[in-house]
DNA sequence: CTCTTGGTTAGATAACTGTCAATATTGATC
DNA sequence: GATCAATATTGACAGTTATCTAACCAAGAG
């Protein structure tokens, strides 16, 4: 169960300031894999929970209340962030347990932000391909 | 043209990054929206050409080279990055150009960094608040 | 071993999305 | 005006996704 495939959660370019490292033609697609992952409410919320609860971690009875939706669902959205490699997870006994995975976090939060901070300007142009 | 509605670019209790406190209901649709829209690589590499294009804006003639689709598809790309506030654009002439809305990046960056940035990162989190 | 509880998997389906061809619109130029 | 070039919009279609129910697997407790 902890030990999941992670496509797109590579150790890579990984992490460093993404300026201009020649990109592959397969980062946008993991980039965006990895946002359209984070492109539903309910696996937003379900990121956040995790990631704000105490410990780092949570099982999945915790993440389930609240939410009005079967417990499959939940399931299935979860799955879609362990495969995305923006979570991780344990089985300890009868529950599971989650976590982030702070590096994959960092890694789309540093494509968004300027990471160069005197030039205020994006950091996306490492996704331009030649 | 340059006159769109911006559904998503509300001035909220915006960016608290996610790791703090779980997110609202209201407020993960609204996030999952933005993020949502960045999960296509066509999209993504769109924005970065025009985030990285010489001047802060570029038109769609300049936009398409090189993407392999047909011009409407270009353009619904565009449409939904705009409709999502991450783009603006306005028409000069004949031609459309858009640029980036550096505070909408700023505000998924933000919630995506870590709370605590012991470490490089600007935390900008509070002020981008709008 | 059987029962119960927590969680995942499988299958079905309605809704959504990316793409294209065709058409429309907008502005410049004749 | 008519025409052309640059974008946008519309409509259609195939592929994907979010959700459910039902069935299945795993681990404790009797």
């Amino acid at each position: 169960m902890s030990k999941q495939t992670q496509p797109t959660a590579k150790a890579e370019p990984c992490c460093t300031p993404l300026v201009r490292e020649p990109l592959t033609e397969d980062w946008a697609g993991d980039l965006a894999r990895m946002f359209k992952a984070l492109g539903d409410p309910v696996r937003l919320q379900l990121l956040s929970r995790v990631a704000s609860h105490a410990g780092g971690e949570a099982c999945v009875c915790d993440l389930s209340v609240g939410l009005n939706l079967t417990q499959p669902t939940i399931s299935h959205h979860l799955k879609v962030l362990r495969e995305t490699g923006l979570l991780q997870c344990e089985r300890r006994g009868t529950w599971v347990y989650y976590w982030v995975v702070p590096s994959a976090l960092a890694q789309l939060s540093a494509v968004l932000g300027s990471s160069d901070v005197s030039t205020s300007r994006l950091d996306l142009t490492a996704l331009v391909r030649a």
